[in-house]
Order: structure tokens, then sequence, then C-alpha cells
DNA sequence: TTATTATTGTAACATAATGATACAATAATA
DNA sequence: TATTATTGTATCATTATGTTACAATAATAA
């Protein structure tokens, strides 16, 4: 969000932006063999949250979505999937946006649009780890990586979000092969198969691993060879785009 | 909806409902060896349409989106599945909902709510066909089953909506096992093989699909067996309802 | 009553996919 | 040059799925 959006956002009216309607984002990446979610923190407040942000009146549903991660980690072209609608009625709760706004210097009216019931579209995005340069807005104190396993307390319903979001991208590693999203562009397959096991929370064999992923013809296997390792060096491969 | 509701969303303010959000609902029935949708034409305008509808200030979603097909169906404890958001700012299109306004006897003004951009969200719904009584709302002229190869042209996105629910119904149909929802209670494996593979478009070999939906365990042998034809008589099955 | 007909339930085998073990190959280090 | 850790893949076992075959049987017709 630049920071005109954010004195957009800001404003009383929250005009310009579709009304009830939000976009929250679980922004996972991959780095030491573990799952990352990118969370920010609201100044002065200890409060923690998603991503998110609202649509433009004239503004793609899907193309707010990218907006609001591109704007959070400064890439472009990044993997979405929509994955839920959370519309409960119990999720509205105003509390965390009155701490952050008064924290902020800005005592709202009860009636501040921010403080409305939101009907929130939750979208995943994978990106690459090592290209991601994490950036808050200037109403936000930090946007950072966080473990899966070490996240702190997120406002309202977010960590149901983020849970929820991971049973989706675990039902969609097999079927939709969107793993490589995690990865850099060449990786060896034992990369791969650790990502794998990562998300899965499970031990998958070798032999069948490499079987299977090579027999899905989308991998590339590159000339170069990886160097470091006092071992056989593995191949590097490379997703095969024009697969999908 | 009942009259007080069509009253309600006729009125020229939304109130009382949500801004820009709508619930469209494709309502599957199964029916001849044949799938089977709920549409309804507006009165005096030609206009085929899903139901939808929109939610109320302290409504949930999901219980929403289980009104709507309610109110429709005559049926409660329906099952729905969220399967995507559309918002695309192009299927924002007013020319119709004007027509219909306008054959109703209301011309609204340009500023009218209903006439406003929303963002959709599509549920699908499976019920047992012999159940459901199809009741239009008061300013709807009818409320059918129209065969899905055989649907007239439909107002904004909503045949491609149709079309996106049942790539979604495709992909979850051995995923969650929800095929039975489009049954009677108690069904032979012959009428669960047809309805497999009317949704599936494609045959299936009979004793892979008995084997395979025995090994799930998710089948109850009735006592009962079937009558009228002359040949063996099939067993009855029930879904196992504590299987899930 | 008995043969015919259509369809069912399931056995049997063939093929394919997956699970599991084993081992030679090899890049860096000692 | 030997050691070490890890890779690539062959091999076999097990399970799942595709395919053919056939006996069983409820209604109808002879």
């Amino acid at each position: 969000m630049t920071t005109t959006e954010a004195n957009e956002v800001s404003s009383t009216n929250g005009q310009g932006f579709l009304k009830n309607i939000a976009i929250d984002a679980v922004v996972f990446g991959f780095h030491d063999n573990q799952l990352k979610v990118l969370l920010i923190e609201y100044k002065r407040t200890g409060l923690f949250a998603l991503p998110g942000g609202f649509i433009r009146e004239s503004e793609d549903l899907n193309v707010a979505a990218m907006r609001v991660v591109s704007e959070r980690t400064g890439l472009e072209d990044i993997y979405l999937d929509q994955f839920y609608v959370f519309g409960d009625y119990g999720r509205f709760d105003p509390t965390p946006l009155k701490t952050i706004m008064t924290a902020n210097g800005n005592k709202p009216p009860e009636e501040h649009w921010l403080l409305k019931r939101f009907i929130s579209v939750g979208y995943y995005a994978l990106v690459d780890f090592t290209k991601v340069s994490p950036s808050p807005a200037p109403i936000f104190d930090s946007c950072e990586w966080y473990d899966l396993n070490k996240m702190p307390v997120l406002i309202q319903d977010h960590t149901q979000i983020v849970h929820k979001a991971l049973d989706a991208l675990r039902t969609n590693l097999d079927r939709k092969l969107i793993g490589f999203n995690l990865l850099p562009e060449e990786f060896t397959l034992g990369e791969l198969q650790r990502l794998y096991e990562t998300i899965l929370d499970k031990k998958l064999l070798r032999p069948a691993f490499q079987r299977k992923m090579l027999s899905l013809g989308i991998l590339e296997r590159i000339a170069k060879k990886w160097t470091g390792g006092a071992h056989k060096a593995p191949y590097l491969y490379r997703f095969k785009v024009q697969a999908l």
C-alpha cells in the first residue's frame, strides 16, 4: 500500500472502495525447511494481522488481491488462489481496529467505515522466499516472516484463516501442482521433497517421490549440478512452464 | 424469499443488507439420468437467472446462502459448498436489473442500490430432485428445473457461474463423497453409477465402480430389494451418515 | 410351470501404480 | 586415496485399478 492509499483507507467514509468486502492474504514462503507466513504488526499496539486490503470500485477482485500481495512482497506475477470466504457475523469485531486507529492518533467515530462488518475473501499466495522484500505500509510497524508454528496471536479470526489456507494448500498440492511456486527457479528433487514433507507434515519415500515427480513430465533437468555437499551432486531441475 | 423480503430488497436504499455483496446459487438436481439446474425467470422480461440473494447485516454468509436455497426449494439441511467468488468489474451490468424493475412498474433511479456493482459468492447446492418444490418469489415469473445442457441464455455471467460450479462439483465428487446428496435416501449401485457417469460425462466400468464404492465403507446395504425390472433385483443402499 | 430376458453381484485375471529395500555412483573432505 | 553422505535407480512386494467372464435371479412371455 502506498502512502496515498493508506490515507485513502484511513479517511472516514471509505470512498472509492467497495463496502463490506475485504481481502485477507496468507502469503506462504519456504525457508530452512519450514513454512513461513507473512504477518504485519501495527504500530504501538502489539497487534498482529494478515496482510489485507479493500477492492477499488472499478477493480477486479483478483486484481485487488494481487495488488495487496504485491504491495507487501515487492513481487509481481504471484501465484494466488481464492480458498474461502469468511462471512460469519461473529468474526466482526471492531475492537482491534479501534485500538490501531487510536494508537495512530485518529480516534474514530463509531460509524467509521473500517469499524463496520466485513466479509473477507481469503487468498493464499505462494512465493519464492528469497525474492521477497517484506515492506510495511506507513501505518504498519512491520511486515515480517513468521514460522507457521510460531505465529503470534492474530486479530479477529486470522489464525483460523491461516489454518484453513494451509488445508487448502495441502489438498491442492498434488491436484494443481503448485508447490514449485515456493521454490527458487532451480531446485533439486531433495529440496522439492523436503518442501512436500513440510507442507504435508509427513515423511515421503524418496524413490517413490522421485519416480512420481519425474513421471509427471513437468520437470526439466538442467545440465548444471549442485555444488556444496560432500556427496554425489544432485541434478538441478526447473519447472516446465508450458507443462500446465 | 417471502413477500416482506421481496419488498425489503426492492426498496431504494437496500437497508438491512450488506452492500456490494450478493450470493448466487447453482442448485443441482438429478432426474432421468440428467443433471438439472434450478433457474428463475423474471416476469414480462424473458430474462433467466440463477437464484440469488443478499446478506442481512447480522447474518452469517453461509446462513444467507442456505436461506436463499431454502426459499427456492422448500428444503432445509441442504448440502452447500462455496466454490468461487465472482468479482470481476466486467460482470457488473445493470441493464437486466433495470429491465426487470421497469417491467414490474418500478422505474429505478440511476443510483438505486441494486444497480450498483456486486461481488458474488458462488455456492452450489446438491438436492434430492424428488423432494424439491420449486417456488418463485412474487417478483419472479417462475422457478423451474432446466437440463444442464438445455439452459436458456442467462443474465450477466450466470452461465459461466454454472459451468464453474460443475467443474467444482466434478473435482469434489470423489474427494468429498457428496454425490449421495443428489439421490433419494435409498438407491441402487446402478443408480449411483449413472449419477457419477452423468456428472463426470464418461462411462465407468461396473465391477470397478462397485468395488470402489463398497470398499469406501460409506454405504449401508438395506434388506429390501428393488422391484420393477425383469431381471435380478439389485440391493438398495443408504449413505452412512456417521461415515464422514 | 418353464424358458427367456435383462441386469446384478462378484470371481478371476491383467495391468498399472505405489510402497519398500538395496546398492552402485560420486562430490567434497580428510 | 579412503571416507562420508547423499543421490539415482534397479528390483521386488504390495496394493489399486482395468477388464473379462459368468452364475444368480426377478419379471415377463411362452
